[in-house]
DNA sequence: AAATATCAATTGATAAATCAAGTAATTCGG
DNA sequence: CCGAATTACTTGATTTATCAATTGATATTT
């Protein structure tokens, strides 16, 4: 990049005498990163981890979900999701079933014991919740989760097909 | 504790009528996910994933650092970065050494492979940034960045052992 | 209606992540 | 100094995640 970067602070990669503590996106997943981390131990004295919190978070939201649905919503893998529903309903936690008008998607639900489950955790989740945002304004919180939601939108058009190995044409310097 | 959700949009679980779609962190989180998804792509064709990327790019950013600073600053565990950085050296990316000073703490270094490789990479990461961040002002960057260390310091002090803790904070900055 | 394509979800093989325990190097207390 | 404690990292055993098919069900084409 020739030099977008003279008058503002540094808000992305490739610039010279850049550090990473200063590229958003970097922030972003390590910030994400550090919640999930102390999510989890939260979540160790329920027999629980992130991945199942997740699941019960989005069926609290909406239940029943079907296998994909909740794919796309915790952004996991099909069949990483399969197996931890496998788990899940092995626990008590979850029943799955086909759908009646068509027997290819698996409805997945919460049981009881997951509600009453979900209910502890919550508490919790809401202390760490609390404790994340401590002195963040509602406007601050409200801004930021719009900014959230505009990146993960133009992040969502993916226009990668071309598949360019060599890396011959790569520098965009032109803009 | 706080009730400061009662009269203004959602931004947190356990309130009644909820929607995780509100929370702001289970937007950070997807968020996080999706760009990472989206790095992972785009990464294939050089033969990396996000981890190791992230590891190049903590190098770019300092080098050499220890085993347990690129830990630190990527929110993995030790034993996962120990895998990592053996893959990455069999394929030549980075060398590990003894410090000479303190022989426990192993040095990783890029190779000179592995900065052609970085370039070549930093350059779609750059696109994706691009992407990402577009139509968010400069100005809105910088409150969603400022907003996410703060979230990050946040969470960072463990509430089991901040009991002891002075109040008011030295390094936190009150505008 | 049969053949083909498409879709949602699962499974088999394999790679990667994680916990607990282990090793080696350094520091600390007596 | 010597032995216990601590630090920095690695390894063994196990769980978990992922890719590449595969199954079973619905849509579409001819």
């Amino acid at each position: 990049m020739a030099r977008r970067a003279k008058s503002q602070a540094k808000i992305g990669p490739a610039e010279t005498g850049f550090t990473l503590e200063d590229y958003i996106l970097y922030n972003l997943v390590r910030t994400a990163a550090t919640y999930n981390e102390e999510m989890a131990k939260a979540l160790k004295r329920f027999r629980l981890d992130t991945m199942k919190w997740r699941v019960l978070m989005l069926l609290n939201d909406k239940s029943p979900s079907s296998v994909g649905e909740l794919a796309r919503r915790s952004v996991t893998k099909m069949p990483t999701l399969t197996r931890v529903l496998i788990r899940m309903e092995e626990e008590g936690l979850i029943v799955r079933q086909a759908q009646q008008d068509d027997k290819r998607v698996v409805q997945v639900t919460m049981t009881p014991k997951a509600v009453t489950v979900l209910r502890a955790v919550q508490a919790i989740g809401q202390k760490i919740f609390e404790r994340a945002i401590e002195g963040v304004s509602e406007a601050e919180a409200a801004a930021f989760t719009a900014t959230l939601k505009r990146v993960r939108a133009n992040l969502g058009r993916s226009p990668y097909e071309a598949a360019t190995e060599a890396p011959s044409d790569l520098k965009a310097r032109a803009s």
